[in-house]
DNA sequence: CTTGCGTTTTTCATATTTTGAAATAGGCTT
DNA sequence: AAGCCTATTTCAAAATATGAAAAACGCAAG
């Protein structure tokens, strides 16, 4: 994975890329993940005891090895200090009830969104999500409900040159998408259509900070058959747009 | 941080210390950083750039570094893979509101736990936690109610052979915690009193999986103020047995 | 109990990488 | 414009990581 800029440690780029093909694997053996990642036997070997001698990593007795919590205890720091997520959570709790479908809180991350936090609903027929799914920008209602705010150039930034193609309604065409990201400024809500994920749609606002910044989305994720125009429309939009002002106003009284 | 076994490699251990160190802060700057660490210039210079490109860390235009959320994302599917916790999730929300106290979920995750979900109470008059905070196993309710069902050889690695003081509650004597890690055994939930913070009380119940491992703990987080011993004894204790028998079932079904 | 294969761990000489001093380039303040 | 602090770049020296090969295991089958 990654380019490889002017300055750049090798050994601390190959140990990364270790911790992330562990998150793969519920767990692995030393030659499996050696072969898997090119690397050798030796080098793998001592690579994952630093992992393991750091905490991020842990041995099995039968030398197998598996990814520990902590880099999730060291970015969960990260999160919470994006705040945001404690403040929200009761107005999602209160959204999924009232929608009955399941709700999610997400943000910009590199080059995707990352579902930071979610309230399930209690419909039976529902879409598999979890806490830390990472979704493309231009695939996901949430995506766009933030793209469509950013400063031209850091859109510029984002969005590569060529859109990949997840299903046959994803937008792959840039403009096209520009347009859409338009109309969603101007309708101050985003939608996928089954763009990302077959038979999985979904609608988006943004949510403001207390300097009106959009610094997440808002989201009710929902299987095709109950996104109809209408109920989109007149009970899912209107309803979302009222928990993002709240938390809004919420995230202002709190901030001072 | 971290001791120094035979093999390791030292320039992932730096890049390693360097994301922890930045998880303790909102932003920094590379040369407070680079004194804060005792590393030269240009290695963390070096570093940083080496986390960025891999996507770790994230470099503002006035050159202030801060963790992306990426090791969080890592982490996520790691917890995932533990599942219990969309399966616990419905029951401590339950929990909360008929004890209108914070419920915990927390695992064992190095020489500590870590609260992998928490459901907050209404009550006003409540403890600040987080998801992703790390207790003491002998100052933490959760702490002793794992320790309690662990083997003894696991026990023996796990407590250090000086057991820190918080507060003055404090258990430091290995004798005495043993004793009390027994008492955890006969009785099957275990209490925190002011041991670790001070003001802050806590019961907690292992929670075990089908086969009967303690894989979890249950806890509810109580401002001493409210933790009279009959009213641990009566509601507190008997809601968080209920509840993490309930779990258990919950995955035993689920599992097959 | 032995044999043999696949794996992990260790050793070691070599090649590579990392390292920090010093030089350079930017930024910001006065 | 001068001064001070920080970030970047360069480069030769020094430390480190590297993989081949050997050694140690672990395990299954004979």
């Amino acid at each position: 994975m990654s380019i490889k800029p002017a300055y750049m440690t090798a050994t601390l780029a190959k140990g990364l890329d270790v911790l992330e093909a562990l998150s793969d694997e519920e767990e692995a053996g030393l030659s499996d993940l050696a072969r898997k990642m090119g690397l050798s036997g030796p080098t793998l070997f001592r690579l994952l005891a630093t992992l393991a001698a750091c905490g991020y990593v842990q041995k099995s007795a039968a030398n197998r090895y598996r990814l520990t919590l902590k880099t999730w205890e060291i970015g969960a720091r990260a999160v919470r200090r994006i705040g945001l997520r404690e403040q929200a959570h009761p107005h999602m709790e209160r959204l999924a009830t009232e929608l009955d479908e399941t709700v999610h809180l997400s943000v910009l991350q590199g080059d995707g969104i990352v579902v930071i936090d979610k309230v399930d609903c209690a419909n039976p027929v529902r879409v598999d999500t979890f806490v830390g799914l990472r979704a493309p920008l231009h695939g996901s209602a949430t995506g766009k409900a933030i793209l469509a705010f950013l400063p031209e150039a850091t859109l510029d930034e984002l969005l590569p040159s060529r859109l990949l193609r997840h299903t046959d309604a994803t937008i792959i065409d840039r403009a096209a998408l520009l347009r859409e990201l338009a109309q969603v400024r101007r309708a101050g809500w985003a939608r996928n259509r089954e763009e990302w994920r077959p038979g999985v749609c979904a609608a988006a606002v943004p949510v403001r900070d207390a300097t009106g910044t959009v610094v997440a989305a808002l989201s009710v994720t929902v299987p095709s058959s109950r996104f109809a125009n209408d109920v989109v429309r007149d009970r899912l939009v209107p309803a979302l747009r009222r928990a993002a002002e709240a938390i809004t106003r919420e995230v202002t009284r709190k901030g001072q």
